[in-house]
DNA sequence: ATCACTTGCATAGCTTGCTATTCAATATTA
DNA sequence: TAATATTGAATAGCAAGCTATGCAAGTGAT
């Protein structure tokens, strides 16, 4: 049998992510954030005062990767944690002034990014993409 | 400003490359490789006794993470190293028996993966999706 | 021939993902 | 109510990516 790299979705794909990762990565890097705690962010800035399970339910991480993360925001000043009062297993996470104070900025660095990526595609071309990438995660998802 | 993750390319393509990679890795475990190894090893099948700085020209990785991940693969005896006469800062990268007796295994999992990933959609549509991502990329590269 | 530059690779240290495990708090059931 | 099960979060340990740095071997220029 035969492989032929350059025609495989998969290496195609994982070329892509981390094409976007660096660039948004780079995006980001001046508002003292980095890509992992950007999907966290963008859901507290949502809505904050939450429990890490109720984060979790909205992001697609596992528990323990998230958790880890949370620890690392916390000591970049990015998030506090303060107790439930009616749960004592888990704490309520808020953001501070600084992550609040980037979030215009993140959309941005974000919309910025994506607009860069897509910018060889006509919008029809875009939207196609979009649509393809969709059903593609439609069929691996368990 | 507003931002939806779910329409932002960037997400999308971060949700595709972790489907992608965890579908891989389950096909590969059972040949005891796992998939960070699989572009090298692709490489090495191809043309192996090649030095380390000749493997990464032909893969898109910085040079540390190479050498990282060849360590592990020595250690996993997936490949071994001998001197290279013409220089001696550098080794000549050899498969082993075990990493050649996978090969076959290793891209047909390679082939189901990407033809399961894409079941959802038609020839045609699998067509456009790998081109609009070549496009993409073209359009991030350096 | 020596001194400086370049090159090939390794190492250190970080992030972000994962699985597996642990632990304390809460809930349930006998 | 006591024993057991479940749940929320943390921790350990690994892989694979990155940047920055170090080091020894080779190359070149004076």
């Amino acid at each position: 049998m035969t492989f032929e790299k350059s025609q495989s979705a998969g290496f195609i794909v994982n070329h892509l992510a981390r094409l976007f990762a660096k660039g948004l990565q780079d995006r980001i890097a001046p508002l003292g954030i980095v890509i992992g705690q950007f999907p966290i962010l963008l859901e507290l800035w949502e809505k904050d005062g939450v429990t890490q399970k109720e984060l979790l339910e909205r992001l697609d991480l596992e528990q323990a990767t998230l958790a880890n993360t949370l620890t690392r925001m916390e000591r970049d000043t990015l998030i506090r944690r303060t107790k439930n009062p009616s749960d004592a297993r888990s704490q309520k996470i808020w953001l501070t002034e600084r992550a609040m104070a980037i979030k215009e900025h993140a959309y941005q660095a974000a919309h910025d990014q994506n607009a860069f990526a897509l910018s060889g595609l006509s919008s029809e071309e875009q939207a196609q993409f979009l649509a393809l990438s969709e059903r593609v995660i439609k069929a691996m998802r368990p």
